[in-house]
DNA sequence: ACTTGGCACTCAGTGTCAGGGAGTGCCAGT
DNA sequence: ACTGGCACTCCCTGACACTGAGTGCCAAGT
């Protein structure tokens, strides 16, 4: 049995389904596609393809439509994934480089994916967790507030202002700020954390107070960087994922501002950590989602510490999708380690 | 004529078309208001609201439904504006009040907004425009590379990394401190950056590369600040706005991400920069936002200087929403003042 | 000068029905 | 293994009639 024109006809389906938005039937493929067979063919295929659960008709006498199961397999193993044109590459590269910041890289990363791909597009912010302490700055505020600012390795900055139980001396400061930079800067987030706990005990009892606010802030920095931050775009292409899409609309929403649940879809990369992953309806756990495909990679230059990716129909055009994630995620990659 | 029993109609069309959804008919109103008169009667007044353009309509043979002129009537002169109860006051300022620090209480705020009045809620960042810049700090991150970190007097901080010329000697970036905190330090942030301007001509020559290039990022940060930044929640309620309101779900998410457009309608406060101000539909003049009406109200203490404010259809329960943001306007100054 | 009941009219919404179209499954034949 | 043919199912559309809600207007009452 020809196991490979079985193939042929499922890319067929879900190629013109993603193109027509209508359930595709047999006459209607053997027209636009070359089988050489004839319908009734087909139909057999199809009828195989539906007892495989590949495909389904929504009613009797409609065409047919992929299941979730469908477009996996198609992703899997019938997607040629299409190559950026050299006009895109420059677009994306140009777009991006422009960027002062990193909150600006993190902006324009999102804008551009979803103007690129006409879905929602998610960036997680870099996170701490793998990442080191750069600098802690202590700044006097006059009278007894000070500033606590906390620099990452991947440039994130953080602050809190902290109230020191008494008025603040310039030269204790300098002195707790060298020693507390002595204990966390260059290392790992969780470990400057842990060693930054026993400092107080180390110090002249008089500053210990002092010391302890300022360590109870930074704690607290450390403890918001690692509770990690998504940005979002282009919920408004929401609108125009079809008609047959407006009913699924606020559940889609409810779990966009779910920031935990994008999370939670941005952290479960492939093993590959670097490579485009896709989720294909009821394969993410979320029951709003269903009827969304979610495509993600991870970025952030050797060591991989964020994720960002869009969020689709699940009837979407995954190659072109897949390419463009990738492709925006490498330029991201490039541009932070620099 | 009895011009009070017009208005009387008006108000309980407004109430009825609000609760119910659904175009009200004159036997309907006589049916759940005590007029007093006859459905007939009530027909006649209803034809006069509708010479007057307060009403309209959908087809021959529907009821009525208010048009933004009626809205407009029934907001100005009709509403009564509901008292907030006790337990409700409580929880607004419970929840307030657990804000750790700026970027939490607009987080909150927002949310807050979002879920009382179960509508889309905007809030503002405070400006800086008005404000004043409370401390410069320059911190050395070894090689060439400094970190900017500007305190505003609202509580926001930005910063920026800057490339020095050459190696950054600790010595002469305290003097480049102090001169800048100096100029800056207390003042207007316009008259800062002109001031800021002027900074490098005066000192040594030999510093003069490092000073521009400090300058150059600090003002940056303070037009970035200038650039007024809103934040959203709520969006997922436009799907509970009703099928009416389904056809136009695109082109308001659409308006919702052009944060230009959103910083109008919060700057575009009436007179007294506290008080409640409503929009009315067409009344604000965004096409995408024809069908919604924008609540909005100053916030931020003596010196007003930021907005909030929620948005939902024009068919909205204006009274509570009133009194809602007028509330969470009043406890959010409260709390930024003290 | 208002108010009222009555009446004719309009029109959206609903249900039914028939016809057309698209698509399927199956079968017998090559 | 493929094909053509055929009967069948089911959606969709348009036509039609009917109902119900709501209106405007008018002549009569207070």
């Amino acid at each position: 049995m020809s196991d490979e024109r079985r193939l042929a006809v499922l890319r067929a389906i879900v190629e013109d389904y993603v193109h027509t938005r209508e359930p595709v039937g047999s006459k209607a493929l053997v027209e636009r596609h070359p089988f050489g067979v004839s319908s009734a063919t087909i139909r057999h295929d199809m009828a195989v393809l539906e007892d495989e659960g590949l495909i389904v008709q929504p009613h009797t006498s409609a065409g047919r439509v992929p299941t979730d199961a469908g477009y996996r397999l198609f992703v899997d193993r019938l997607a040629e994934v299409r190559a950026m044109s050299q006009p895109e590459r420059k677009a994306i590269s140009g777009f991006l480089s422009g960027a002062v910041d990193l909150d600006d890289v993190v902006d324009r990363t999102v804008r551009l994916l979803a103007s690129l791909t006409q879905q929602v597009a998610v960036v997680q912010y870099p996170s701490l967790s793998r990442s080191t302490v750069r600098h802690v700055e202590l700044v006097p505020l006059g009278g007894r507030r000070v500033l606590v600012v906390l620099i990452a390795g991947t440039g994130r900055v953080e602050q809190r202002i902290v109230e020191a139980p008494g008025e603040v001396d310039e030269n204790v400061l300098s002195d707790v700020r060298a020693r507390v930079n002595v204990e966390s800067a260059g290392r790992q987030l969780t470990e400057a954390s842990a060693r930054l706990q026993a400092l107080p005990d180390q110090l002249d009892p008089a500053h210990r107070d002092l010391v302890r606010a300022v360590v109870r802030a930074l704690d607290e920095a450390l403890v918001e960087e690692r509770e990690e931050r998504v940005v979002l775009a282009g919920a408004a292409n929401l609108a125009r994922f079809g008609p047959d899409f407006a009913s699924s609309i606020g559940p889609v929403l409810d779990a966009l501002e779910e920031h935990v649940v994008l999370l939670r879809l941005l952290g479960e990369l492939s093993v590959d950590r670097t490579a485009v992953a896709v989720r294909i309806g009821s394969e993410h756990g979320h029951e709003g989602l269903r009827s969304t495909s979610v495509v993600t990679s991870g970025y952030g230059g050797a060591d991989v510490v964020a994720g960002l990716g869009v969020l689709g129909p699940t009837r979407m055009d995954y190659p072109t999708t897949m390419a463009t994630v990738r492709a925006v995620a490498s330029y991201v990659s490039r541009l932070l380690d620099g």
